[in-house]
DNA sequence: CTGAAAGCGCTTACAG
DNA sequence: CTGAAAGCGCTTACAG
């Protein structure tokens, strides 16, 4: 790697020279055609890189962003938001950088599970929930703080799930350094988010669902706005949407697989679910296959985010996308202009209805039975 | 964000006696105790944190590895690989940088499309390999080597693809910086490999179904070295596996789809189907409900990698599990011995059989006989 | 035991 | 038009 100083001397001019030539528009020339000529072509011959840890010193700035959340947990939504942000920052002239906030054993014994072992599925919600419990929690995440510092990033991408146990450690650190919170809304002054609208996914259910002709709806996971929009849309047309209807919880896989269950039991005059999302959609999918239950023609599920798993499954999902890479570029736009020193506002993405084969209009018949088992 | 100087001039001594005390361990003291002490206590009331740009600046070193490759198809399991690297990195002091590839209009179009647009699927195989043939290819390359050397990565790990087109611009840039070749044999000298032994997924493979007495397998996805072990542990048994039992292609989940109609035409005598990975084994199994396939009954469907949608099939799919953080964490080792310039050989990890519901024992039937359409 | 100095690669005023 | 100098934050010999 050859640096400035040795272009200088090949040159023989001085180091500022070469590094006015190599920086400044040719129109700002500050040097003759001739030495011009003569120190790109040096620059040329060597494959001159320029070094931006020197730049970043002498700038006081790394060019770098840093990407602070529960790495450990990525699955393709995580990482196409991550190629979305990088993308945008590329152009910049800004690199990403990873930061895990939680490494403990709990951690990696979950990978280690899932690597190597005879593997169960996604992590569940719950065991995910359960991180930022553990007593390790808030000194590992201190401790990716205190690296993400050390690199001197200059701005950090939020996805770690903000609560009460590590808010006041965001909050402070949002103070140090630009931050954008990715995925849902921060809850903290300052700290702007990029989100897509829930109230936007709420009428898009609902409408779908509506128009199919469905009254009799479960929603799963507690997701209020959701809930709120889904009743208040139900409610102008005359339909009640009562509260029992909501299954709280049941966010993955199993727990799709459970509900479906759980409504067979005690509300069997369901005819369509609302899923929290495609994976816990899937569930549903599965334990409806398992036990004779036709999609949608005894049952119409819709589910959340277009994973690449709601078309490889059988009926394809009928979804409500949620923008992958896009949320990842909107965050590092909003990160990028707050660097710039602008006063920034949250951005609200919107989602949109992805209709296939999990939707359908219901049928006459007063409850659902199985055909197997 | 405090620096040594000011440290030192609080503490009344010069700033390499800061340096000394921050890192030396305590007995090679260096200073007398009630310096250090005092040192020490300046440095955690201002919250001292060191930066690496002056340490690496100093030390010719960034304590960065850079990540080259084709960021923007992650999926789960490039996402996992990459955990397992990035918890390796971390504990020895290293940070782990995204680097695309690829970022050509032709690459955004596509993220855009599955961002926005009411997405298709996983990007097929066929598209993928079409990356590499793009005019932009090579330059949009040397651009992220470009940025990869700028940063002064200590060392390379490499998830690219390498072909005819690549081959000498990695073959150089292995000869610049300590790389690794992540997910299959580099076939450059001096760059060594991790990847997953693919005699032994053969094997595995093979000896499961025939087992289960399964004597008529397509092999979908050309993949030799599988390919010649199945035929070879077949013949063993004096089983003949015809080299047009194999599909060459039908990589991916439509692929999969198209090859279970093309066995149903041409091989209706099959009685199990050896995947080239979970994605196309997820077309198998969709095409096989939607025409009314029983599986395992009427054909048994082994996939390989366990991804996580082999568990939120229905049926679960039987696959030959591949590490996914392992993989990225002994790449990541390697690179660690080559940066402390050690001579590494290649690591080839073993693959694992999990057995779930798509493989069975095949019924006496002779032919495939589809119930739907 | 402690400090002054050099230098990593770079840029930015400023002097000639 | 060109160069000498200072300095970003750090560490490492080396001198006292």
């Amino acid at each position: 790697m050859v640096t400035i100083r040795e272009i200088a001397r090949e040159a023989n001019v001085a180091i500022s020279t070469v590094s006015n030539v190599l920086n400044k528009p040719a129109d700002q020339v500050k040097a003759s055609a001739a030495t011009r000529k003569r120190i790109l072509e040096i620059a040329r011959k060597h494959q001159y890189v320029p070094s931006m840890l020197g730049k970043g010193l002498r700038e006081g700035r790394s060019y770098t962003i840093g990407m602070l959340g529960q790495i450990g947990f990525y699955d393709s939504y995580t990482a196409k938001s991550l190629y979305g942000a990088s993308e945008v920052l590329r152009c910049a002239g800004y690199s990403l950088e990873l930061t895990p906030s939680v490494h403990s054993a709990f951690l990696r014994e979950e990978v280690r599970r899932r690597a190597e072992g005879p593997a169960s599925g996604a992590v569940s919600t719950a065991s995910y929930h359960l991180v930022s419990d553990m007593p390790q929690y808030l000194p590992e995440l201190r401790e990716a703080i205190q690296r993400l510092l050390q690199r001197g990033v200059d701005g950090v991408l939020l996805t770690e799930e903000i609560d009460e146990h590590n808010r006041e450690i965001f909050a402070a650190l949002s103070r140090q350094v630009p931050m954008v919170k990715l995925f849902s809304v921060s809850g903290i002054p300052e700290l702007p988010s990029v989100y897509v609208d829930p109230v936007a996914i709420g009428e898009l259910g609902a409408e779908l669902l509506y128009q199919l002709g469905h009254r009799r709806i479960v929603l799963l996971g507690s997701r209020p706005k959701v809930e709120d929009t889904l009743r208040a849309f139900l409610a102008r047309y005359g339909v009640v949407f009562a509260a029992d209807r909501v299954l709280a919880g049941y966010r993955d896989f199993e727990g799709g697989r459970a509900a479906l269950r759980r409504i067979l039991e005690t509300m069997p005059d369901t005819t369509a679910v609302f899923c929290y999302n495609d994976t816990n959609a899937a569930g549903v999918l599965y334990e409806a296959q398992r036990i004779g239950l036709r999609i949608p023609e005894d049952l119409s599920v819709l589910g959340v985010n277009n994973l690449d798993i709601s078309e490889q499954l059988y009926p394809r999902l009928t979804t409500i996308m949620v923008p992958h890479s896009g949320q990842g570029a909107a965050a590092a736009e909003l990160l990028l202009a707050r660097i710039a020193g602008e006063k920034v506002a949250d951005r609200i993405l919107a989602p949109a209805l992805i209709e296939r084969e999990s939707c359908g209009v219901p049928r006459a018949q007063e409850r659902l039975l199985p055909r197997k088992i």
